[in-house]
DNA sequence: ATTCGTTCAG
DNA sequence: TTCACACACTCTA
DNA sequence: GAGTGTGTGTCTCTGAACGAATGA
């Protein structure tokens, strides 16, 4: 089952005794062969696109001592570029003074690099930041001995400004503590290039070394799924710089750089589809930082062109805000004529009546098909405040003390996600060209696009077809439960684990008629990744059916001062239409004066 | 002394 | 690399 | 009601070790 990796052997070799014990790794470099794994694994693949610097960097490391290639690994490996050499300890690897002296030689490591104070600091213990702190008038030698790091190493900014050596630092003027003095500082200045192998691995550069050892010792386990020797994440050079460049972009605009500053460094749109998706998304938040900081033109651009739904929400807003009423108008229009989704077809029309009073229009027609729209069952319910306990649970409890016989879930979106995600399993899995390219892959790289669903359609087809061979069929719970068993842990983008019993979903899969399964997964595959979420908060199952003749029900829980999301409005809708038990639980809290 | 958060290792 | 949700605030009908 | 921003818990495994901050 685990065997069907292909040549070059990356990924778990067949962790069988993956047990939940830490079984100790028989080989104390590990983490070398790993990265080793890695190498070999880029370098076959993509030779066309490694430039003459990356292939010297293979066959250097290749040809470097063990010790200099796990010291090398283990750095790249921890956080931050900057290293004591005191911190520096592996006793697997020898003298490590022997083990540098290669990488300094080859300028992949650099010794006693200039840094600011603040860097400094982050390095350095709060006693040996005080060492080498002056005391002068503004700095008294209460607050030296008081003041908390962070005032400590702006005092030592104001102090020295600029970069300096590690050791001018630690040598000068004052007492530097002697673990300071006696210490010495490496940077790694070939991390770049290690990232960008590891973008190129894994497609992305949010799963780092680790997932080899984690997948080994088995606390992460990745659906098997066959690649060939020319899968790979990018086609061309290209491609990876952008990403690189997006990556980079969106840390710095997290940072908080000014976007204007995040702007001139964005790279030019992609044409892969993926990237060229996220590239949207980071002009995305970029252009709500535009709109906060009011530059509307900026703000423009980055929503148009693109392919994110909610760009064009927000170019309506824009011109709304920038008093250009009659453009908000007639964008709105269009986008009413052919929305890009159901949500932001929804929005529109709750901006509509406000654009047209501003642009000092009347509506065309009052469109009578609002009322088609069948209501949402809703109730209210007083329950005394508890603090420190959230409204959910709070229902649950009263939900379950109220009737006996019935059971109540606290589950949002894990359970249909995971039904969804377990009898549609060989179909989110299934082989596709572009789709898996490593074997540390918790779905298909292509989830998120629009056409996931389309180029899939007959497998989905088929994994839905149980759903719909006759009323009173049981064919899809044996389904659910086999592949529960199955892949139970297996990393799924649907599958919540965690949340999952088998006996919740029996319970699940008697209470909730098929055909009901069948409308919501046709929903969500209509657009996975905006059809997700908006799930009632609580599911409650009944022994025996009520007198809607439903054995379950869906309650979205609103505490008070809470409202509706589009999305849960939108599947509340979905469910009303479709016959599907679902109700809104208003809760309030009664004025609970001190009474005895 | 204790708590809390971060980093590292397997 | 989150994401999804609740909740708090402001402004306007 | 509509729009916006913010905080929280959950994610990716779990535990040891360390350091920072707080309290007795
Ligand atoms: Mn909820
Ligand atoms: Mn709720």
């Amino acid at each position: 089952m685990d065997s069907t990796q292909d040549q070059t052997h990356v990924g778990p070799p067949t962790a069988a005794a993956s047990s939940t014990f830490a079984a100790p790794l028989a080989d104390p470099l590990y983490y070398l062969r790993n990265f080793g794994r890695l190498l070999a694994w880029v370098a076959v693949r993509y030779d066309d696109l490694l430039n003459d610097t990356e292939r010297a960097f293979v066959s250097d490391f290749n040809a470097l001592p063990e010790a200099s290639q796990g010291l090398l690994v283990r750095l790249v490996m921890r956080r931050g570029a900057l290293f004591r050499r005191s911190r520096i300890t592996y006793p697997e690897l020898g003298d490590i003074g022997v083990g540098a002296a290669p990488l300094l030689a080859l300028g992949w490591l650099g010794e006693d690099p200039e840094l600011d104070a603040e860097t400094l600091s982050a390095l350095i213990t709060r006693p040996e930041l005080q060492s080498l702190l002056a005391e002068t008038d503004t700095l008294t030698k209460a607050t030296l001995r008081q003041a908390r790091k962070p005032v400590l190493a702006d005092a030592l900014a104001a102090q020295r400004p600029g970069d300096h050596r590690f050791s001018d630092w630690c040598g000068a003027a004052g007492a530097p503590a002697a673990s300071l003095a006696r210490d010495r500082l490496f940077s790694l200045t070939i991390m770049p290039l290690c990232e960008r192998l590891r973008l190129m691995f894994f497609g992305n550069l949010y799963q780092d070394w680790s997932t080899f050892v984690l997948t080994e010792l088995g606390h992460q386990r990745f659906e098997p799924v066959p690649l060939t020797q020319d899968s790979r994440a990018f086609t061309c050079r290209s491609d990876i710089d952008t990403a690189l460049a997006l990556h980079q972009c969106r840390e710095s605009l997290e940072a908080g750089t000014a976007p204007e500053d995040v702007a001139a460094r964005m790279p030019p749109a992609p044409t892969l589809s993926w990237l060229q998706a996220r590239h949207d998304r980071l002009r995305y938040l970029l252009g709500r930082q535009f709109e906060r900081v009011g530059n509307h033109q900026a703000a423009l651009d980055c929503y148009h062109p693109s392919a994110l739904p909610d760009a064009a929400i927000r170019r309506i807003r824009v011109y709304e805000q920038s008093d250009a009423a009659d453009a908000a108008l007639a964008l709105a229009c269009e986008v009413q004529a052919q929305p890009p989704s159901e949500e932001v077809a929804l929005q529109v029309r709750r901006m509509l009546p406000r654009l047209y009073r501003k642009a000092g229009q009347s509506r065309p027609s009052p469109e009578k098909e609002a009322q088609e729209e069948p209501a949402i069952a809703t109730r209210t319910l007083a329950l005394d405040q508890t603090p420190d306990t959230r409204v959910e649970l709070a229902v649950q409890a009263h939900l379950d003390a109220e009737m006996p016989g019935s059971r109540v879930y606290y589950l949002e979106n894990a359970l249909f996600s995971s039904l969804f995600g377990l009898l549609c399993w060989p179909a989110i899995f299934a082989p596709l060209p572009g789709a898996f390219f490593h074997p540390f892959q918790s779905g298909p790289a292509d989830l998120r696009h629009n056409d996931f669903a389309r180029r899939r359609q007959a497998l989905f087809d088929a994994c839905l077809a149980p759903l719909a061979s006759g009323q009173a069929s049981d064919e899809h719970r044996g389904i659910i439960i086999e592949r529960y068993r199955k892949h139970h842990g297996t990393q799924s983008p649907f599958v919540y684990w965690g949340a999952l019993s088998e006996a919740l979903l029996d319970e699940a899969l008697a209470c909730i008629p098929p055909t009901h399964l069948q409308h919501i997964f046709q929903r969500m595959l209509a657009s996975p990744e905006r059809h997700r979420s908006g799930f009632p908060d609580l599911i409650r199952f009944f022994a025996e059916e009520n007198r809607q003749g439903s054995r379950y029900e869906l309650i979205e829980v609103k505490g008070p001062g809470d409202r509706l999301q589009d999305h849960q409005q939108r599947w509340l809708t979905f469910f009303a239409h479709h016959g599907i038990p679902a109700s809104v639980c208003h809760v309030v809290f009664p004025a609970e004066s001190q009474q005895p």
